[in-house]
DNA sequence: CGATAGCTTGAGTCTTATCAACGTATGTGG
DNA sequence: CCACATACGTTGATAAGACTCAAGCTATCG
């Protein structure tokens, strides 16, 4: 994670950018969130091989488009990015926002044709994970066949929780619940999950939870108010992380 | 899809369903739309080895329970089932509906747990698929895990698709397109596609779409004077699907 | 036949969207 | 380095869609 954080800083020479592009997944730092989980240092070698490193993306540069035949599913390696569709009038539909770690076209595979765009947030590295080579090394290798299968599962996991969010709970709660996400998925990154850069817009956030851009504002300035998170320009720093999930109604399940 | 249609009539001997209960995954009459498809003969035969074939649920049999150490995955042989958890207040909270041909149960592989209660909306037969003697099995036949893969991949989309209807559309929309939905997946299994029973309650329908059941029930009477569906008791008829599909607001991705 | 779950209908309320306008960053070219 | 353009965020007023509550109706099952 400090290489990540090296990367984010703007003030990293373009020949330390060079060396990120170059690592390899037995050293790279969020290998235990990524493919590589449980493998041995054999097999990691083999799944490297096939990985492909692209240059960094710029924000706004566009990974895939939808409709486009499946060749790589991505490895978000630093950065952010998001996936959208389009709907009937070219509106953008956000679909999700991918973190260092995270795994993206997973949806590509049953047809294997992207069902979606991927564009960047930010400057972010990315691993190209060539399909047809993968499908073959998760033959070979049962650990990479049953890690890529949780990964998808857990994909799954993430989706219906979504779905419940987004059906069941009130404006308030969503963007609250949105921000621990967040703050859990830079926690298990070895971030700070108490402090940490929003890496979208508020215009993004309102897309992606269906709400108003005005809506995210208002609650943005009430959770202030309520003394449970500030908010400077994109910097979040959440002051009270009990009582916000408690905002954002404890989804206990039994 | 015959014996689908048999079983579904209440007039179906024991000794029918006894017949049905048998039946081995090379004459199942769903399988391509199961884990059997692009498999050849001999690898069917292997995959219908570990196949237990319940005794069928009745209604509001429960499956599993959220919590439960992953056994099984789930593949839906006749009638339909439903998945759901349970919020602080242990009110139920549907987050699915499942088919002949669907499998129940994907989202557990990620931490080999349930994360929902499965439950038969109606009776219904399934096949038992052991997790890990279907993991095993995968990492021997390429066309298998190819197909889980595919299946999960699939599981994905549709939740991707689910989001954007509950976080895009307005009410009437949703219902449009929950119907249409239902009847796609009909048309899929050869079953009429246009002329349907509802499997679930309007009560059902209300809490899986986020939706008060008066709001439903307003808006099936609106579709209805729209002249695009008729629903008597539990019979749907879809007057006119062109119209209908129209009216969910034709969701378009270019 | 009665009890209960499921569905329908109407009236009133509330949350959140929409519209309009303004304020504040960010970045580009002169 | 400044001025302008543009994207992003804030604030207030208004409106609409969908929920809630209340009550009655209708299937279904024991």
């Amino acid at each position: 994670m400090v290489l990540v954080d090296k990367l984010r800083s703007t003030d990293c020479k373009p020949t330390k950018l060079m060396d990120l592009e170059q690592i390899k997944c037995q050293s790279c730092s969020i290998s235990r969130l990524c493919l590589p989980v449980m493998l041995a240092d054999a097999e990691i070698e083999h799944l490297d091989s096939i990985v492909k490193r692209r240059k960094p993306y710029q924000k706004d540069d566009v990974l895939f488009r939808f409709g486009e035949p499946l060749q790589s599913l991505y490895a978000v390696r630093s950065g952010c990015l998001k996936t959208y569709t389009l709907d009937a009038d070219g509106i953008e539909q956000i679909t999700g926002f991918y973190l260092p770690g995270e795994i993206i076209g997973l949806d590509a595979i049953a047809n294997n044709t992207h069902q979606s765009f991927a564009k960047a947030l930010d400057t972010s590295l990315v691993c190209a994970l060539p399909y047809n080579k993968l499908d073959i090394l998760a033959g070979q290798i049962p650990g990479l066949r049953s890690q890529l299968l949780k990964i998808m599962s857990s994909e799954i996991q993430d989706d219906k929780a979504l779905f419940l969010l987004l059906n069941k709970k009130n404006a308030e709660q969503r963007l609250a619940a949105f921000v621990i996400n967040l703050s859990r998925r830079y926690a298990n990154r070895g971030l700070a999950s108490d402090r940490f850069q929003l890496p979208m817009t508020q215009v993004d956030i309102a897309n992606y939870l269906g709400m108003a851009v005005e809506t995210i504002s208002r609650l943005f300035k009430k959770l202030h108010k309520l003394d449970l998170l500030e908010l400077k320009q994109k910097e979040i720093n959440i002051l009270n992380m009990q009582q916000l999930s408690h905002f954002a109604g404890t989804s206990c399940h039994v």
